[in-house]
DNA sequence: GTAGGGTTAG
């Protein structure tokens, strides 16, 4: 700086000052030098008559990473009102700022001024985009960028990545990382980092293995972060001595390496070697931070150290100089709490600083369970559902400690509070409940057998099954050598004239029940032709196996029951059905695992007509659904599973954990071949033009084949098709057509049976279907993308 | 003359 500063005399006596450009070469060094000035250079700019746009971009780029990146949101603005046209370089720097603010989320703004100055391709601004959004607004709207960008490169690939594994979408991080193999992308340093965190979250110590061996081979050169990200991935899979083999490997370590190792020790139970860790960062000179304390005193939880926790925790701000933030208070609680002191644990909440949340007070109530302390539970209880209303584990935790108590009047005192909605439900908002009894037969019959050999035993007066009342021949199932059942234990196989119900009361205005469950059959050498039936008071719909569209030997059913209001009785009544004859038949059907979802009113989005054209809105999915969840023929859209569609043949409602879905969480499969598919309905206005957008792709479950889908909107029908090769690809198409005089029918049929390798019969996926007015010039802005210019620039005077 | 993506947490 010193030199600078002559420099900068000389400039002003013999007047080259006035060379903006030479003037910028100064300021460049003052905002961006490590030995720079930032002060400096903003005395500098300011004593600069005209600043150029390179002036005012370096500026922006010191600003955005400095402590206040809001700063350089506020000279993008002063920017805007001299009338400096920003260009491809400002927008990095604008949206590193974005990204770097922790509170203003300015994202869309940015983003609208972006589109108005036509920078939306420029492939560095398409990252800060990404970027942006993932930490700030959300990942479906940084997902939303990414899939429409016309071009991708490594590094907005490892952005998105990275966007998923940073807000613990750790199987969504790893599913786009597969795509990305898949379109011959090789991943670097950077990537790998992200990957490896993710397979740290979600148990992949396989692929982070791979990953390992990957970078050995490729010779990518394994430096601080990504050492650390693999010390961690190692360790929090259990792997510790491949963990400590890793860390004594590396060249490079800083603080987060050691909290790594730290944390990975004191998870799986090496709380004493967590703290070994520990005393040696003094001898290393490394300053322990924030993370390494919770690790520190989580370690102390872990092994029952209070002394020594507390030792820590109240030392920690003399002797490490970190004020104790809530996760350390939390680690605190839990420590107390687990030393039995709950009314001290009460205390030191209530002397935080921080306004309490619902993990610290889940510890202290998971202390007041295990002590038996209903009075310190209540007010626990209390203070969760002000911060979170739609808590219902509060109140089982508390509700099942009166009944260990013997407090039965409470208990149901408790039960009928959550009936009368103190615990609304939001509107549009899904939910899966407890309102059925025993829905996996886990709670075994009357009189099981211990020893006994039979997987069949039959249900009579005398052996009963909690929760359920039942006629005929029905059988309680228990998985073993000759029954398989999806998550083992028990299930129930409904012989001749067997039938099962259960009535429970609806709660909630109007609430539509959704029921998921398994079914299988008693045998696989089946002659007779058997169906299962399910009924409730206005619905009935009968299922049975015609084709094989999983690899399993039972498959997922979804279905709607109804819909009921508040009080509303409901009897959910399962039978068989014999459709062909055969007295020695065996091959009943088995039913598991049921499941009820609530879905409440459906809520209207302002850019798309259809509502649920995405299919978010749908059965729920089991953990057993790896094959996703079947939907049978449905002609009614009031009577559908899926939300505002009908359904022809069998479609498979697929998510986002078991399969590639182009956007959002779930997608339909269409997998029963010719004219099998969906279709819904809406009241368009007459001869109008609209647009239809739609994704088609396949599910990456190895189905592969030509994929022919027909699409018809009013009187308009189109054939669109997808060449698979069943590893995860989706194109989006869009047609136009004009509305009809009624109701105008929009249908999505396939034309072709594709069948996997395995014999499994699979399809073509659809998604993101998008129904839009078209208004008859050809823009490629979305109408949203438009409304949210003028919106940003409407908010954006308002700040000027 | 200016630019992008990464590790650790109750």
């Amino acid at each position: 700086m010193d030199q600078l500063k002559q420099t900068h005399c000389q400039m002003i006596t013999t007047a080259r000052i006035h060379d903006t450009y030479a003037a910028s070469r100064l300021l460049n060094f003052c905002a961006v030098s490590e030995s720079g000035d930032v002060n400096y250079a903003l005395k500098l700019f300011k004593s600069t008559p005209e600043p150029n746009s390179f002036m005012w971009n370096t500026l922006i780029r010191a600003k955005a990473s400095s402590p206040n990146p809001q700063e350089a949101l506020l000279l993008y603005i002063d920017m805007r009102r001299l009338g400096v046209i920003p260009g491809k370089h400002t927008f990095p720097f604008v949206l590193k700022a974005c990204s770097n603010l922790n509170t203003i989320k300015s994202i869309k703004q940015v983003h609208a001024h972006v589109l108005k100055f036509g920078l939306d391709l420029d492939l560095h601004i398409v990252n800060g985009l990404i970027r942006g959004y993932s930490v700030s607004f959300g990942l479906d709207n940084a997902r939303k960028v990414f899939d429409e960008a016309s071009e991708r490169n490594l590094s907005i690939w490892t952005t998105m990545i990275c966007g998923y594994a940073q807000n613990d979408f750790a199987d969504e991080a790893i599913k786009l990382f597969d795509y990305m193999i898949s379109n011959r992308y090789e991943p670097n340093g950077v990537t790998l980092s992200s990957v490896l965190s993710a397979c740290a979250q979600s148990g992949r110590l396989d692929l982070g293995r791979k990953i390992h061996v990957y970078v050995e081979e490729k010779g990518i050169e394994l430096g601080v972060i990504l050492g650390t990200a693999l010390v961690n991935m190692y360790a929090k899979n259990g792997a510790i001595p491949k963990a400590k083999q890793c860390f004594d490997g590396l060249k490079e370590k800083n603080i987060a390496t050691w909290n790594a190792m730290i944390c990975g020790l004191a998870v799986h139970g090496h709380a004493n070697e967590a703290l070994e860790f520990f005393k040696t960062l003094d001898k290393r000179r490394m300053m322990p931070n924030n993370i390494t304390l919770v690790g520190v005193l989580s370690a102390c939880c872990h092994a029952g150290l209070y002394d020594y926790g507390c030792e820590i925790f109240y030392s920690m701000k003399k002797i490490y100089g970190i004020d104790p933030k809530i996760e350390h208070y939390g680690c605190m609680v839990d420590l107390l709490g687990r030393a039995g002191r709950l009314l001290e644990a009460e205390e030191l909440i209530k002397g935080m600083v921080w306004k309490a949340d619902v993990v610290v007070y889940g510890a202290l109530l998971s202390a007041c369970k295990e002590y038996g302390n209903i009075e310190v539970a209540e007010r626990v209880v209390k203070e969760i559902l002000v911060l979170d209303p739609d808590n219902h584990g509060a109140y089982v935790v508390l509700s099942n400690m009166y009944a260990e108590a013997g407090r039965w009047e409470d208990v149901s005192q408790r039960r009928n509070v959550m009936k009368e909605g103190s615990l609304k439900k939001t509107p549009g908002l899904s939910s899966v409940d407890d309102i059925l009894q025993n829905p996996d037969f886990e709670l075994p019959i009357s009189n099981l057998p211990t020893n006994s050999t039979s997987s069949f035993v039959l249900l009579n007066e005398n052996n009963t099954i909690p929760g359920w009342t039942f006629q005929g021949e029905v059988r309680y199932v228990t998985a073993g050598a000759n029954v398989s059942l999806p998550r083992n234990g028990h299930a129930i196989m409904l012989g001749q004239d067997g039938k099962i119900n259960q009535t429970f009361t609806a709660n909630g205005d109007l609430i539509q029940y959704l029921l998921t469950f398994t079914l299988s059959l008693a045998s696989d050498n089946c002659k007779a032709n058997v169906s299962l039936v399910v009924s409730a008071p206005d619905s009935s719909a009968e299922f049975s196996f015609t084709q094989k569209y999983g690899k399993e030997t039972w498959e997922v059913y979804g279905q709607q029951l109804g819909t009921w209001g508040n009080g509303e009785s409901v009897n959910l009544i399962l039978q068989s059905q014999v459709t062909d004859t055969d007295p020695n038949s065996t091959c009943w059907p088995v039913v598991d695992t049921l499941f009820l979802k609530t879905l409440g009113p459906l809520a209207q989005n302002s850019d798309n007509l259809l509502p649920n054209g995405g299919f978010e809105l749908g059965p729920a999915f089991l953990d057993s659904s790896g094959e996703g969840v079947l939907l049978i023929s449905e002609p009614s859209l009031v009577e559908s599973a899926l939300q505002q569609w009908t359904i022809m043949g069998t479609v498979k409602y697929i998510n986002s954990k078991n399969h590639f879905i182009p956007e959002g969480k779930a997608a339909i499969e269409i997998v029963s071949g010719v004219s099998a598919g969906i279709q819904t309905a809406k009241t368009l206005s007459d001869g109008s033009n609209y647009n239809l957008e739609f994704m088609l792709g396949d599910a990456n479950d190895s189905c592969s084949g030509e994929f022919i889908v027909g699409v018809g909107a009013g009187s308009s029908a189109q054939n669109f098709s997808l060449q698979s090769n069943g590893s995860g690809a989706v194109k989006k198409y869009s047609m136009t057509f004009k509305g009809g005089p009624s109701l105008t029918q929009i249908t999505f049929l396939s034309h072709k049976t594709t069948q996997r390798e395995d014999g499994v019969f699979c399809g073509p996926v659809i998604d993101g279907v998008v129904l839009r007015a078209s208004h008859g010039h050809k823009s490629n802005l979305q109408p949203i993308l438009i409304a949210l210019v003028f919106l940003a620039i409407l908010q954006m005077s308002e700040l000027l």
